[in-house]
Formats: C-alpha cells, structure tokens, sequence
DNA sequence: TTTCTAATGTTATATTATTACATAATGTTA
DNA sequence: TAACATTATGTAATAATATAACATTAGAAA
C-alpha cells in the first residue's frame, strides 16, 4: 500500500461523530456513540483518532484529553495548532491568525533552534461566560 | 485559614524530586519514588501536585503527562508556560523568552478576546539528536 | 500469485486520575 | 480558650484514559 488515499471505515465513522459534535469529545464518549456503527473496543476508536491527527483531520485539545475536528481548512498537517478554551464552560475554538501561526512557525529559542511542529492553548472566559 | 505561607511535607517531597530531577516526572513515578518519605497513595502525590501546580513551583507537560520544575524565577503563578520538547529524546526544556511571553500575554483573537493563560508546546528535534 | 503493508478485531492490561469518606492540623473569630 | 472554618492528610476503591499482544483480513505492489 502506498500512502493512504481514503479514509477507511472506522476512521470515517469515528470522523464524522469528531465533525457533527459542537464541542470536543472524549475517547470513550466516541466509543460509546459508535457502537451502534460496529466499533466495540477503544483501540478501535484510539487507532481511527491516531490516524486522523496523524493526517490533520482531528485535533487533541491535550489538557483535556478531548479531539476536535479541524476548522482550519488550511491543516492539511497537524503540525501547528493553536485553540482557545472558556475555562467556565469549556468552549474550545481553534484559533486561526497568519500572524500567530508565523511568529510561531519562526520563533527560535536561545539556541537559534526552530522547530516542526507546536501547540498553543489559550484559556480565559468566552463572551458568554464573561 | 488564609494563603498557604509555607509547603506542606507532602508538597515539600513532591517538589523535592520533581527539582532534583532532570525530566519530567510522571505522577506514578513520582509515588515509586517518594514512598519511602511514607507517601502511600496517588491521591497524595496528586494533590502535592496539584498545589505545587498552582502556585507556579512545578507545571504539567501536557502532551506527556508529566511534571517538572520551573525554572523561570518570574513564573509565580502558573499562567504562561512554554516548553520545547525533542521527539527523539524526550528532553523538554522551559522557554523563557521574553518576545515570546509578550508576544503571547498580548495576543487577542479575532473577537478581541485576551486570554489570562496560556500554555505553548514546542516540538522538534534537540543538539544532540539533530 | 506471492508478498508486503496497513487496517481490523478481540482480549487483557497498563497508566493516569478522581470519588468518597474519615481524620488531623492549623488558622479565625467570638 | 472554645467553637468554627478551612486546608491538609490518610486510605480504599474505582473511574477514566490509553496501550500491548496476538490473530486475522484486505488491498496494493512486485
């Protein structure tokens, strides 16, 4: 097999719940939402999000432990994320600015070194909640 | 009670080893460690952690799960935290640059939304494993 | 067709983190 | 000091998150 073309059956059931949802969801809330579609055991679900993020369909919000599609049509890589998160009521938005992604896609540290790949997360209070 | 003034034994353990340690620390190999000090249980070693956490002393990588001291001397809460992280190594290093925090500490969304905190990622390759 | 690689299915288990409840220590207020 | 409030502790149990190991299947390439 050469590089993936389409998305295999598992992925995509896993993919579209991940799209369809307005907030991000948790591994087992996936599984337990996928098992009328046939997937019966969490790796199946872990393996369909590994790959998704691999190829930048999905992100991990980390400190939540929770996946979010990508809104950011421009992801064709999960390489440089940024997202803001309401600490309150737990709105996670991906935020997209060419100013941010280039400063941090440029930012050297000490050391003159760059690097490949970042995540950025944000928390305050979203308009509702403030 | 008013603000803690002072750690706590078990905090002062925690912390101990997490200064005393070149990587971070997972919060079980945090328990294997400290057991002897007579920490017995996770709950204790997580909320040393925790507390330690939030007073700044320590913060939590969160890609890896795993705690480390702070060596930034103007980190006194934990607030704004950036790391680099070598994929191969695992070293993670804090990044104290002062554009960055400013950069950072002043961004606003496309709302104008300004966020209290924030935690950045860096991943890529270190010296050595270049 | 044979081979290679990636994906799947399944069971079990490892790792990370919290709930719940009882007790002790310390600071606050009357 | 007594009564109280708050923070920390100890302990057991369990929840939530994630991976290892192994057998099988499916598709593409040689």
């Amino acid at each position: 097999m050469q590089k993936q073309q389409y998305l295999t059956k598992n992925q995509q059931i896993v993919l579209d719940l991940v799209e369809k949802s307005s907030e991000p969801l948790k591994a087992y809330t996936i599984l337990f939402n996928v098992q009328k579609k046939g997937i019966k055991a969490p790796l199946q679900v872990y393996r369909a999000l590994d790959k998704l993020v691999e190829i930048g369909k999905i992100h991990k919000i980390e400190s939540r432990n929770a996946f979010i599609a990508c809104h950011n049509s421009s992801c064709q890589v999960a390489k440089a994320t940024a997202f803001s998160i309401c600490e309150i009521c737990e709105k996670v938005t991906e935020i997209s600015s060419a100013g941010l992604s280039k400063y941090l896609a440029n930012f050297k540290d000490k050391d003159g070194m760059k690097y490949s790949k970042y995540n950025l997360e944000f928390f305050g209070l979203c308009k509702k909640c403030r």
